[in-house]
DNA sequence: ATGTCC
């Protein structure tokens, strides 16, 4: 296919239906943020996702769009359940329920630079990462496995993990419904018994931040965020579990397509009905995956706490927890008609508008909160969902790679990263110099133009801009 | 993203 874009607004970009396209592609963006590398694979997959079966709108990418398996990382998709539409594990992702959780602790960063140091010994001591290496809680078999993938992080909180009033603050409070352990395997709870409670590696961290800017005071401090105040942003997923559940939904679905008819331009974009047997166990097993990756980021949260009290005597509470690689099924109108969708939002955000009936109680006035991470030298966002987004109310999830892991190895040193940024006062704790040098700065797109564009895009709005203090890098 | 190939 000739991907061809035409603007239609600043931050929008239109690629008119064309070949099996069902629906024309729609890029929120800048000239600067769209990819433009030769041979980006990118616009060329948010084609692909226009041909799935039952796709209604467009098929949408967000501003920090970049290649990814079978759909983009930062492309959205909605399929109507009740008139065939599919729901496929390309569009969520290998790391199901990957997410971003933002805390805030009830000290401003000049109080605490003198606890700094420690602070991030305990934190680099404490906070398990990297390939493999165990979790903070070992689980005792299926059994207990099964009630957390039911009940996500409501589960760790029922067994001391956290606080109720954690929950408040957690998308779906705490657990995505609809999760069925049975279409778990064996395997991929294997994986998942010692987990609960770690990074991984790639581009997840746990970073200390400070409040630099405030763009909306009301909601900022309906956030519980002020100028100057010490964060803690924590970025990660489910780990093996997850992985294990994509890989063996996406050889099922493979199986399965001939079967559905359904013809595909990309064997990556494999694909069920969401009523059907393969689509069913899929979106059970991708619940529950979720809820482990939302446990999973409850689990760490313990672990700044501890780090936060005996370091500096702080407390730290819940702003938010966002996933941003599900399938959701949501009811949204589509040319005037409610209908039934199964969301794919794979590397993006959901961004309620306020008044949405879905918000906590605390947040109905105010809109979702939409967590954007940068970079460990740069910055990162919190956004507020806005009235008026047509992109079934999703926003940017981060920066967005433009070097690819190689082309970062082959430019940076993990060495001379890890001194820059120690020069820039920016503490770093790596777990491999090979995973901080795939992760230097250079290798996304700027981030504060991501979040611009998100902005003027009408998918989100500027609430505070996060500057990084210091890093526990997966 | 991932016991970076069962």
């Amino acid at each position: 296919m000739d991907i061809t874009l035409v603007q239609e607004s600043p931050f929008r970009f239109r690629m008119e239906r064309q070949g099996p396209m069902r629906v024309p592609g729609v890029v929120f963006a800048t000239q600067d943020l769209l990819p433009q590398a030769a041979g980006d694979k990118a616009l060329e997959q948010v084609a692909n996702v226009a041909t799935l079966p039952g796709i209604v709108r467009a098929s949408f990418a967000m501003p920090d769009v970049h290649w990814g398996y079978g759909f983009p990382i930062g492309g959205v998709a909605a399929t109507d359940i009740d008139a065939g539409g599919v729901v496929s594990p390309g569009g969520v992702g290998f790391d199901i329920s990957c997410g971003v959780r933002l805390l805030a602790a009830d000290v401003d960063r000049g109080p605490l630079a003198p606890r700094m140091r420690r602070l991030m010994d305990i934190l680099g001591d404490t906070v398990p990462r990297g390939m493999g290496r165990g979790g903070l809680w070992k689980l005792s078999g299926r059994a207990q496995m099964e009630k957390l993938l039911v009940a996500g992080a409501g589960y760790a909180v029922e067994q001391g993990h956290g606080v109720p009033r954690d929950l408040e603050r957690c998308e779906d409070r705490g657990a995505l419904a609809g999760a069925d352990p049975s279409h778990v395997g064996q395997r991929a709870v294997e994986r998942g018994l010692n987990q609960v409670g770690s990074l991984g590696s790639g581009n997840h961290f746990l970073e200390v931040q400070a409040v630099d800017r405030v763009y909306d005071d009301a909601v900022a401090a309906a956030f519980g965020l002020h100028a100057g105040q010490v964060c803690v942003m924590i970025h990660c997923g489910s780990r093996g579990l997850g992985h294990q559940v994509c890989t063996d939904h996406v050889r099922v679905m493979d199986q399965s397509l001939r079967g559905f008819g359904i013809d595909l331009p990309d064997r990556q974009l494999a694909c069920a009905p969401v009523v059907s047997t393969p689509g069913r166990a899929y979106l059970g097993a991708m619940a529950a995956a979720a809820n482990y990756g939302r446990a999973n980021r409850q689990l760490l949260t313990e672990a700044v706490r501890h780090a936060f009290t005996t370091a500096a005597g702080a407390v730290v509470e819940l702003v938010y927890d966002v996933s941003h690689n599900t399938a959701k099924t949501e009811t949204h109108d589509v040319d005037g008609v409610p209908r039934r969708l199964c969301v794919h939002r794979k590397g993006a955000t959901l961004a309620l508008p306020p008044g949405h009936p879905d918000l906590p109680a605390d947040l109905a006035g105010t809109g979702h909160p939409v967590l954007v991470p940068g970079t460990m030298g740069t910055a990162s966002y919190v956004m507020v969902g806005a009235a008026g987004n047509d992109a079934f109310a999703s926003a940017a999830h981060g920066a967005g790679r433009v070097w690819s892991r190689h082309q970062a190895l082959h430019r940076v040193r993990g060495e001379q990263l890890r001194a820059e940024l120690e020069s820039q006062g920016i503490s770093v704790r790596p777990s491999s110099w090979r995973g901080l040098a795939e992760e230097a700065p250079a290798a996304y797109k700027d981030v504060d133009e991501v979040a611009r564009a998100t902005e003027g895009a009408g998918l989100a709005r500027l609430v505070a801009r996060l500057v990084p203090l210091g890093v526990v890098k997966g």
